[in-house]
DNA sequence: CTAATGTTTAGATTAAGTCGAAATACTGCG
DNA sequence: CGCAGTATTTCGACTTAATCTAAACATTAG
């Protein structure tokens, strides 16, 4: 999970495989894109890398994966900005800084921010997961 | 602030005017819904809440309300669900349930969970509030 | 080869949210 | 009162992220 960025090629299929997910053609392309560095892009953004050189994936196919690598674990959703969702290569937990002047994201380092216990769930619930998100904007 | 729920007509004009917001007959109209209760709705569920009897207040009238009402700290927006935008009439601050399953959305009672300090902010920005979101999901 | 299954595609469709410009309501002031 | 100026609301068209549909394509097993 902590490997050096950017993923290889025989590196991102070697990730599908572990998670699960076929390693096809178009969801190679995609997987690469994403994990070239630390970073958190939306599906638009996505879709124009991949097809920037020449039309490679196509816009469902693009939906699609990501989709399918959320739920398989290989990258993490990240719902901070109510007009799209982004997708960030590092799933390891950690939490998000988010600039709501900028609409820029970015990963809270070191592990600065400690949680306590968790508060009991909802009747008939587990933990799926914890979202962290400190928003902040440009001082004056 | 911490205020018993539903709040009247005449309480919900006057935290308006303390929240400096000028207490139109629409505006009221959305703040007694959102008012009525503790609870996390959608524009489109206090649209047609408002205009449940009678039509009383236009979808961008509610879309504007529900922004001027965010900016100026009667509510709270939630981002959770990549489709819409939630709005909570709790201001203080508190952390959220989000049912993954259900869609649900739910405040967490207690100071159950406890946060430690601010990881040190980007340069050149300031907090702005943090928001924390536990995901579940419905057990086997 | 053929069937079955899994994947990708283009293009239409949905639905949340925004926008622009006209209508309406309210405020102070002569 | 009556007018002028500002604030608010409205309609309906528009934008756009995301989904859906149904067909095409790929891959594998037998």
């Amino acid at each position: 999970m902590i490997e050096k960025y950017p993923l290889s090629r025989a590196g991102v299929i070697e990730l599908m495989r572990q998670k699960g997910v076929n390693p096809t053609q178009q969801r190679v392309e995609i997987a690469q894109v994403l994990f070239a560095e630390p970073q958190h892009l939306s599906a638009d953004q996505v879709l124009s890398l991949v097809n920037k050189q020449r039309a490679i994936v196509s816009k469902a196919t693009v939906y699609n994966t990501l989709g399918l690598f959320a739920r398989k674990g290989l990258v993490r959703e990240v719902i901070v900005d109510p007009t799209k969702v982004f997708y960030d290569p590092t799933t390891a937990p950690h939490h998000h800084f988010y600039n709501v002047d900028t609409g820029e994201l970015m990963d809270v380092e070191q592990e600065s921010l400690m949680l306590g216990d968790l508060p009991s769930l909802p009747e008939g619930t587990e933990a799926d997961g914890i979202d962290v998100v400190i928003r902040v904007r440009n001082c004056a």
